[in-house]
DNA sequence: ACCATAGGCAAGTGAGCACTTGCCTATCAA
DNA sequence: TTGATAGGCAAGTGCTCACTTGCCTATGGT
């Protein structure tokens, strides 16, 4: 559903989260914790960040894998491809186009 | 501000009216508010669709521009090429458009 | 002038969401 | 086993947001 895609991306702590998973793919909860927590100085449970995660693989934009009590998340940024699919990007390379 | 586009995606009836006005740009808001109620049975008041309206303008995603006592509201698709901008979505071959 | 049309402003309400708190399960090392 | 690490589940709280209600302004036709 794209429902899930649109309100995974309207919560500014979940795009911090694509954006460390953008930086390095296949961090784990705590390692994205700590990371948060360091580089944007974020004081965040971890709670909190495994709920985000939660939304953000509901939206396919996370996917997970286990290996025996660790548990990696990856980047899927396959789903934003339906954004401008939706609403396709005029790209200023085209001629005169009407927008002043 | 980035927080501003992905607010105003977050509301479905946003993105319907959005796909409104990229079917037919340039329409006033009497004109949304009928084109809601036909073909999505939305029932919705028109002082909702204008909050709708301020949102995506505030955002960049819709520009307006007035002619006496009529209000036109064109779409502007280029703040979307942030999102994918920021999340590159992997194609398998570079930056060509071509659909693989 | 009148009146209908097109739109704007502001306060109030209800629901959803982010975040916390607290407790529980599973895996690995000593 | 014990203890520490990595993660999960569920109820509660505060705040934001979508929508309504009511009234107001401006433009155009007759």
């Amino acid at each position: 559903m794209a429902d899930d895609l649109f309100k995974a991306l309207a919560d500014p702590t979940r795009r911090t989260i694509l954006d460390e998973l953008t930086e390095k793919s296949g961090q784990t909860l705590f390692e994205i914790c700590s990371r948060l927590a360091m580089k944007h100085r974020l004081g965040i449970s971890r709670q909190a960040v495994s709920q985000h995660l939660a939304v953000l693989e509901a939206a396919g934009l996370v996917e997970t894998r286990r290996e025996g009590r660790y548990k990696f998340h990856d980047l899927n940024t396959a789903p934003l491809r339906q954004i401008t699919e939706r609403w396709p990007t005029t790209y200023p390379s085209g001629p005169e186009k009407g927008t002043p």
